[in-house]
DNA sequence: CGCGACAATGTAAACGCTTGCATCGGCGCA
DNA sequence: TGCGCCGATGCAAGCGTTTACATTGTCGCG
């Protein structure tokens, strides 16, 4: 069996019309405002469409009418059940107005997001969703310049000065990092993702240091290791900590994923946590709280975000206005991971 | 600050064309063949690109020319980490070949993923890769009729008249349940996904009984429980398959996620895992091998299976003939989570 | 009975790009 | 010097919709 290239050609709205008698226009309206047009019409023209297998081609609709009903995600990884949650009830949101979704992912690759965004923005949808701040400001100019609505979620900073849906991830850590010096702890490591390109790993460290700080600890005695996403990777990491600075009481991660991984090699290499070791996450992932023992971490309403981030998107395409940001609110999950130093 | 609808209407070709002094024709060229025009004037066309920001409309560019290099995937969920990798290699391999990826998430939804494919298509994709085979047959009919490659993946099954990649569901279920059996278990339960429209997890099951049979155990005496995806929901299920069917001494779920939940409430329920009963999954997520006790499993090659997908399309895409199904082997990762009835 | 208003439909001009074909120089060769 | 060829570029015809505007036919009302 073959795909023929076109060996009949796919119908077309002259088509449709020639068969049902009438014209082009009115096969138009019949499909995008049927009240316009009379039952008996409509009758034989949606007799036609159905006869022929008729289906608009959406690149001369987008042509035609310069809207989409499309908004588009460009994500950094779906591997990220974090992503995952929260861009599942952003579509969840739009279906319900009958918008579609399309999603694109970055695998963490600055030029690869750029090129997706434009290749979105090309395909003209009606609204962009991206996660974090950090990117080019060309980028920036280009989604201004071409008038595309776009909305940051994951993080919230006020002093960028961007639409944003998120949370304030510096002070989100600070909060967790301070119980974690009242617990006793001194010596302090952070297992980050990259921080280079990744607004929200950056901020989450920072958070911490200025919890050191306020503690009158020293900041830069943070001990800190940059690794991809990735359990095993959360593994080796701690085994290179542990290695490097072996006095280390608590080990902050800056997702659960990685702190899934701490936690694994923390046992493989025979420490009890909390007992010899504390390990927090940030997340609050569903298999945070059913690791052994339970983790630590930072709980953010991601599905909740994911849904006004719709909510607001939606908004700024039919308004043309920029929204207020929204910053959501994080509370920490205190689980059995984080105990007082030995 | 507003997004007007356009103020500055966005540049065109027609406007390039005027600024650099040539024709729409030559910016068109310079744009997608560039060795077709020679140096001096392809300097001064990107220059205007350039100054005048121009992108290119991607519904007037798939209007006439008829190819969108845009593939497309639909997806039961986003939230299952199983298609998150499988899917981002897809990607992955794709883009090494400068075609962009369109995810589309159906939330389980028969009519939704209905509606997405038939977005998809008439966006133009040039692929559409699928999961399972279960959907109606007038969504086969209409992407034949518009001749849109598909591939399905997930699924394999000689029986099914589809180009397919993936694995067969019922024998890789039914070895283990065979090692299941060969413990010395005799009753047996199973946790599911939803199985009406999910053909993976009906073969899945099917694989369970077809052991059974063979062991000459009654099919039937099969406790048989659905749920919809999410470790909470494993949770509930196994309590339920508890209370209703007491003397169970394996419970086998159709994914890990199941699995991880069931373990969780049979330990909260105060049983040992696999000394009071035993667990098994499905699919062989990063966490399978971090539970406590470890989940034995069925390990599938998820990012083989996306990679190779994705040059399958792209081969059905280019030389317009359907491809031999493949078929991927699983095999069992054998852990502690399943040990002999007590 | 005639006129205006209005509802239903048709006409045709965009929309922004690609591409087959025509055109135009300039070059090598006899 | 003249011819043919070829590479670079321009011309213009689509591609399949939508939609402003024009046209037609009906109906109610004075």
């Amino acid at each position: 069996m073959d795909y023929p290239p076109h060996d009949t050609p796919l119908p077309t709205l002259a088509d449709v019309a020639r068969l049902a008698n009438v014209s082009t226009a009115t096969v138009s309206r019949c499909l995008n405002s049927p009240d316009q047009v009379v039952g008996e019409t409509r009758k034989r023209v949606m007799k036609a469409v159905e006869d022929l297998g008729y289906a608009p081609n959406f690149g001369a609709k987008t042509l035609a009418a310069k809207q989409t009903n499309t908004f588009g995600a460009i994500i950094p990884t779906m591997e990220n059940a974090v992503f995952a949650r929260g861009i599942q009830a952003f579509q969840e949101e739009l279906g319900r107005h009958g918008k579609t979704l399309l999603i694109a992912s970055s695998a963490y690759q600055e030029a690869l997001e750029e090129e997706q965004i434009r290749a979105l923005a090309a395909r003209g949808a009606d609204g962009l969703l991206l996660i974090g701040y950090h990117r080019d400001q060309a980028i920036y100019d280009y989604l201004r310049r071409r008038s595309v609505p776009y909305l940051i979620a994951w993080s919230y900073d006020p002093a960028q000065d961007q639409p944003s849906i998120g949370f304030d991830n510096k002070s989100a850590m600070a909060d967790l990092a301070r119980l974690v010096i009242q617990q006793g702890h001194r010596r302090i490591a952070c297992i980050s993702a990259p921080i280079v390109s990744n607004d929200r790993a950056r901020d989450r460290v920072e958070g911490i240091r200025i919890a050191m700080t306020e503690a009158g600890l020293d900041a830069s005695d943070l001990w800190l290791i940059q690794t991809p996403y990735g359990i095993e990777n959360g593994s080796t990491a701690l085994r290179e900590t542990l290695a490097a600075a072996p006095d280390t009481t608590a080990v902050m991660c800056v997702n659960d994923v990685l702190a899934l991984g701490a936690l694994r090699a923390s046992k493989e290499m025979g420490l009890r946590v909390p007992a010899d070791i504390s390990i927090t996450g940030f997340d609050d992932i569903e298999i945070a709280s059913l690791a052994e023992p339970a983790l630590t971490t930072v709980h953010v309403p991601h599905r909740e975000m994911g849904r006004r981030a719709a909510s607001m998107l939606m908004q700024m395409f039919k308004r043309r206005e920029l929204p207020e940001s929204v910053r959501l609110e994080t509370d920490i999950r205190l689980r059995r991971s984080l105990g007082p130093p030995p």
